[in-house]
DNA sequence: CTGTTAGCGCCTTCAA
DNA sequence: TTGAAGGCGCTAACAG
């Protein structure tokens, strides 16, 4: 059961290792006979192309990065399903590279990328800034390499093929709802600023207070569930106006803050109205199951790698900026 | 900026070839002259060598293939980061390979695995069967190619390197403690029969039982927290003697077991005592905060690729069966 | 429709 | 310590 090569092949089937590649790469190119014959030989020899001498003679890979943050997010794993299985379809392999594990620049990760030879880029981190944005467009221009940045954006520019939800509606549409069930005292829970997609929520959700008169009440947490716990019970210990509408930008974030009032003698939803954003399975192992916005995180990752794996034919994507619908689930948290 | 090549590099620093290979990859076989001066070159020139013809040539890829069942599972994730970071110590690349999304066969895939020419293999599918395990073995036996099975083992045999800690003595442990709570009708809430690791759980929570003398109850669930809830209620409707201890082989099957049975009016801990099995986001974010083993799972995830390390560098690996040390967490479902 | 041939970019003896 | 030369296994013209 040793390795067989393109030669061996060719031998046993008793035609030259051209007609044997042609018969893998170009089917119709070869006449149904040998073409029967040679694919006989090829699985009797288990005879697989060796990636490597492929990719070297043909320049391509049939390989794509996909560069995340931190894996242990659940919307990023997700996301990485939905990635699996589209990029199944054309045959394409997925080459890990996880930020979070980095002693190296960004830019020699990045660089290290152009080198393993991918057809293309699939960018899943949200924490996008201009540097790594420039970088990358770098990589898109000089090096002919395609990227597609999935459930993140840049919202200065728009040069990178992009697939997202639109946040800032979303986030809007979530604030005019708690404002219809009458809660007049609504916070955002956010991260430390530089996650894009967050700053696009809480422009929304501002919008919408600002609308209806409200004031606006935004908390930073650092996204540590450990340490939220104490940080929400300070902040509302002797609050004037008792806050009575929550929108988090996580759905973990979410089901903590649930936990700390639910603890300190609130009513969810009675007292306080709360939704979380994505929909990850946090949200229905809470108690009461969390309402949110749903974000189509498979749908996402495969759109993403559909969209990546058109840019690498070299058909144009007509479509920079592709928004994907979202809906709002309401479950027990809200009215 | 195009892609310079090891060509390109040897003309600018009026060397030959070889000798940039060299500086590469034998550094003390080169001149400390001349090989200061070749790595300004490959610096100015930011060249980087083609993964595909060093692959080529030289039968290696610093890539290991990183098998894993659905994603979406917490447990799964998080191992990544662990194997991620390790790998990163090493310069190694990760490709992935998600099963779930498979249409083809199983075999199938792991001959492609093959044919991307990685150096070894880490397998964290936890379903392995006979099958699987025979397939596993061929291909580190007769196309050299190591295997390490990380938190996931093959209870019959032990030709493969595995990593994981003692599911049997945890759940042993588990179910003796809540003996020692004074418990007397103890439930399993496990899977399918088709995961090793919780066949193992099992029998630990059997030995156990049977010890004191106890009633032995096993409810198999989807692992479909959806269906669990309607699950949960029928079977506890008109029991005659109360449950009133439960060990969940997940953390997620454990949590949605608390919401149903507070939901009917029971107390936790007061009226049952629950364990979860491996401290997910899921422990911590319950309420209230789930008690539960914990399984050292990054540390697998690291473990896991040092070892394969360590069989690619040809060092043989004297233990094949390593057990990490779990811990048990007592939190708020317990006692 | 099929075979011949020249690389793809790098590593690795073997000589010098 | 360095250079020359032969592959690694495959693809892609170019002939036939």
């Amino acid at each position: 059961m040793n390795k067989a090569t393109i030669y061996n092949v060719a031998y046993a089937a008793n035609v030259s290792l051209a007609t044997v590649s042609r018969t893998l790469n170009n089917p119709q190119k070869v006449k149904p006979e040998t073409r029967e014959r040679v694919l006989r030989i090829i699985k009797e020899l288990g005879y697989k192309p060796n990636a490597f001498a492929k990719g070297l003679a043909s320049k391509k890979s049939t390989t794509v990065a996909v560069i995340v943050p931190d894996m242990s997010r659940a919307s990023v794993a997700e996301m990485l399903n939905g990635i699996a299985v589209e990029a199944r379809k054309y045959d394409y392999s997925l080459l890990i590279y996880v930020l979070k594990s980095e002693k190296t620049e960004e830019s020699e990760m990045l660089k290290e990328v152009v080198a393993s030879q991918v057809d293309g880029i699939l960018y899943l981190n949200d924490e996008i800034n201009e540097e790594q944005y420039k970088m990358l467009n770098i990589i898109q221009d000089e090096y002919k390499v395609p990227i597609v940045l999935a459930n993140t954006l840049y919202p200065y520019d728009n040069k990178l093929v992009t697939v997202c939800i639109d946040y800032f509606k979303a986030a809007y549409e979530l604030t005019t709802r708690l404002i219809a069930q009458g809660r007049k005292n609504i916070y955002l829970m956010t991260t430390a600023r530089k996650y894009m997609v967050n700053d696009l929520k809480e422009e929304g959700y501002l919008k919408a207070v600002k609308e209806a008169g409200l004031n606006q009440n935004i908390v930073r947490t650092s996204g540590d569930i450990s340490v939220n716990t104490v940080h929400f019970k300070e902040l509302f210990k002797d609050s004037t106006t008792p806050i009575d509408g929550v929108i988090a930008v996580r759905d973990s974030i979410a089901v903590s803050f649930i936990n700390t009032m639910i603890k300190e003698g609130r009513k969810i939803p009675e007292d306080i109205s709360v939704y979380g954003f994505q929909n990850t399975k946090y949200a229905s192992l809470s108690r009461p199951k969390l309402s949110c916005v749903d974000v189509p995180i498979i749908d996402i990752g495969a759109k993403a790698m559909a969209l990546l794996k058109k840019e690498i034919d070299g058909e144009p994507v007509e479509m920079k900026f592709n928004v994907l619908p979202h809906s709002i689930i309401e479950r027990n948290t809200t009215k």
